[in-house]
DNA sequence: CATTTATTGTGAAAATTTGTGGATTTCTCT
DNA sequence: AGAGAAATCCACAAATTTTCACAATAAATG
């Protein structure tokens, strides 16, 4: 049988039962534990199942797997040092756009100190736990999705439409190997277009762990943002094909050394 | 059986139970009652139920939620009898507004469990709430007030003038002696208005403590309202004065008797 | 046909999960 | 308030799963 044939057998089994243990798929599909093990790992990063100890769960099936992901998120401390870059990037009085998710929403508790900033986002969560702070705050109105706690409807859109951000500060779901960045909801695709194009300045802030990932749609290119900011710790040869490709990349000191690639600075 | 799996399994039977017991748990998934509780300290963190002594309940729900809310109310129990009685006013696939404040967060509480319902509301608070409850929810974009945790700017009444809604529940600052409703910010008279406006049914729901007392912009009247839902203890003389102008009123039950004078059933 | 390349299997070390017994805390009831 | 019961927490051992490096096998290429 071969590995294609493998991955769409183990969705299949996934979708009827939810989940399955490593060693029931080994013993159905006739190959070692270890192969399981690549596979699932292959089907994961094209955001189809979820992997977990001793097996994987279909994506989406339990509603934890979002919220599960970011609160147990390992990677915090990376985050933390993403946000803590971007925050150089914001000035006192500027309005910026806080994409759904946790490394945006890191972003926007480093800035919301500032005089007179305005945050303005469609994450629920953001909002929510802004309150307190002395940012002003817009709300982005819209059907909410229940598993990430933000809108990215046609209300929202709609909303989208009049407002100008002096900078706009994304997330992502995964970055493919040709740079590309993608997320698994159309919706989504959609909407952080319309976010880019109503934003003077467009930040992209991801840790490690999206890299080399892939989703079903992809949004626009590493070289669309005026700055990439990470803590992967990229290879030279890395490096090299991504100012070939005319991206700029800010590195988060979590990873080390500052490689600070024509870096811009912000107005 | 997968851990991931289990997880998903005890917040499975706690959506339909409300509570469970760590013993219970323990019995049915056929593991040590310490791994119930691991499981359950996993789930709590990503909150989706609320831990307590013996076992555990769905987040949302019940007392624990709305600690936070409980500091700046007194009258819970009022809330609680009021949110009680509205919920009777639900159906099965309604959409329904619910205004800003702790008294209507109540209602929705109680109805978000009913199937189909969709929830709008320009309350942070409320929405962030009811991310983990059933219902569908839609969210009123805006300037948030800081304070309030509200929208009702501009671009809240803009998003309002493209919905519809089966019913709509109302808190209020105050209602005085002449039966008006007031609120003391101009954008939210014109927001409550529109709202009406834009709803099949109308209710509003005070505790006692709101009667005889003034606000600078005035709302509306009680007889504008398809119902009044309260615990206020009527004197017989206030109750007429109430007819006598056209008044609805619906007493909960936490203030005695049941005076339902003319109570509409919802459709 | 030899050589490269990709895929799969294997075993040992590392990491994770689970169960157990006992100390500690919390709850209940007088 | 205090005794007794129940539940929780803690630390460690046992079992299971994962990871890693490397060997074996199969497929592809020149």
């Amino acid at each position: 049988m071969l590995a294609e044939a493998r991955c769409s057998e183990i969705l299949h089994i996934l979708r009827r039962k939810g989940f399955a243990s490593v060693e029931q798929l080994a013993r159905t599909l006739n190959v070692s534990d270890m192969t399981i093990r690549r596979d699932l790992e292959k089907c994961q990063s094209s955001g189809f199942l979820k992997r977990c100890h001793g097996g994987a769960v279909l994506a989406g099936f339990n509603q934890q797997e979002i919220s599960f992901e970011d609160k147990t998120s390992e990677n915090i401390e990376a985050k933390r040092a993403i946000a803590h870059l971007a925050a150089n990037l914001v000035d006192e009085g500027m309005a910026v756009f806080i994409d759904a998710g946790t490394t945006a929403f890191e972003i926007a508790k480093n800035i919301c100190g500032l005089p007179g900033v305005t945050i303005v986002s469609n994450d629920v969560h953001t909002i929510h736990s802004l309150l307190q702070s002395k940012a002003k705050l817009l709300c982005i109105g819209g059907a909410v999705q229940k598993t990430t706690g933000s809108a990215f409807d046609e209300f929202a859109m709609q909303m989208l439409e009049q407002l100008h951000f002096d900078a706009a500060f994304f997330g992502a779901h995964s970055i493919d190997p040709q740079h590309f960045v993608a997320t698994p909801t159309q919706g989504k695709m959609f909407f952080k277009r319309k976010v880019m194009a109503h934003s003077y300045q467009s930040f992209l802030a991801v840790d490690a762990s999206k890299f080399n990932k892939n989703a079903l749609y992809s949004v626009n290119h590493l070289r669309d943002y005026d700055g990439v900011i990470t803590d992967y710790d990229f290879e030279k040869a890395d490096l090299d094909a991504l100012k070939a490709d005319g991206v700029t990349v800010l590195c988060a000191p979590s990873s080390g050394e500052h490689k600070t690639e024509s870096a811009r600075q912000a107005v």
